[in-house]
DNA sequence: GACATATATTCCTATAAAGGAATATATAAA
DNA sequence: TTTATATATTCCTTTATAGGAATATATGTC
C-alpha cells in the first residue's frame, strides 16, 4: 500500500513544510490572492495553487472569487483535531509535577498496564 | 520532487494513522515488545517493526534490548514541536475572548497586514 | 548442535506525491 | 475583439512510501 493521500486528513496535509508555511502566512486574518502567496513563498504559481488546493480540501482554508482573483482565508479551526490529539501527551514535557506526583502517576500507569495485560490475555 | 521522507520530521511520522495508534498504545508508561504491539494492532510483525523504526528515527520512541526482545518506550517529548506549532492557532477555536477583544485583535491584524504589504512592495 | 522464538531487513508491487512545463480557463483591459 | 492577467489543470518525472512475502539475524531452549 502506498502512503495515504494528503487530502484525506489534516495530519497529512500539514506534514508538508511548505503548507505549514502557507498556513503561517495566512494567519494574519487577511484574504490572500494566490499571487500574494507566490511572491512570499519562493515557489511557482502552479505549485502554490496545488498546495492551496490540498489545504482547501481538508478545510484549513476557504476561497472566495473576486474578479479574476481567488481569495484564500485561513480557517484554522480544522487544526483543532491536531491540537486535541497532541495535547494528550502534554504531560510528557510539562515538568510542573513534583517527583512524588510523577512516581504516583507512574504507579497508576503501571497498574493500568497490568490490568490491560490481564484483560488482553483473557480475550 | 516526491513527498518528504517520513523519517525527516515528526510531522511526517505522525501523518500515518497507524503510527498515531501505536503512539497511543505506548502511552501507558510501559515498555512494549514488538509482538505486544503486533497483537494489539491488527498488523503483521514486519509492518509493525517498520512503523516502530520510523518512530524511533524521529525520536518519538526509544528501544532497549532485553534478551531476544526489543522493548519500545514512548518518548513523547518529541511531539512538543507539533504542539508548539499548532498552539499558535489555538485562538481560532477558543471563544473565550469577547467581541470587543475580537474586533481589537482583528484591527491589529489588519494593521500588521498593511505594514507587511508596504514592506513587501518596497522589496 | 538442533530447533524455536523474536525481530529486523530485503525485495516486490501499487500508489501517491511535489514540482516543472505546458496548457486551459476565466476575467479584466484596451 | 484582441490582449493581458490570474489561477487552475494536465502531463511528466523522480521519489517515497505501506504492506506482503520471504529471508536474515539474534537469542533462548532442549
Amino acid at each position: 500500500m502506498a502512503r495515504a493521500a494528503t487530502t484525506t486528513d489534516v495530519f497529512n496535509a500539514i506534514a508538508e513544510p511548505r503548507r505549514r508555511e502557507i498556513i503561517g502566512l495566512l494567519d494574519n486574518g487577511q484574504e490572500w490572492a494566490v499571487n500574494d502567496v507566490v511572491v512570499q513563498m519562493k515557489l511557482a504559481q502552479p505549485a502554490v495553487s496545488k498546495h492551496l488546493g490540498v489545504l482547501r480540501k481538508v478545510g484549513v482554508v476557504t476561497v472566495i472569487k473576486r474578479g479574476q482573483h481567488r481569495l484564500y482565508r485561513l480557517d484554522a479551526v480544522q487544526l483543532k483535531q491536531v491540537h486535541d490529539w497532541v495535547k494528550t501527551y502534554e504531560r510528557y514535557w510539562t515538568h510542573q509535577i513534583s517527583r512524588i506526583k510523577e512516581r504516583a502517576e507512574q504507579k497508576a500507569m503501571d497498574r493500568i498496564a497490568r490490568e490491560n495485560k490481564q484483560a488482553n490475555s483473557k480475550s
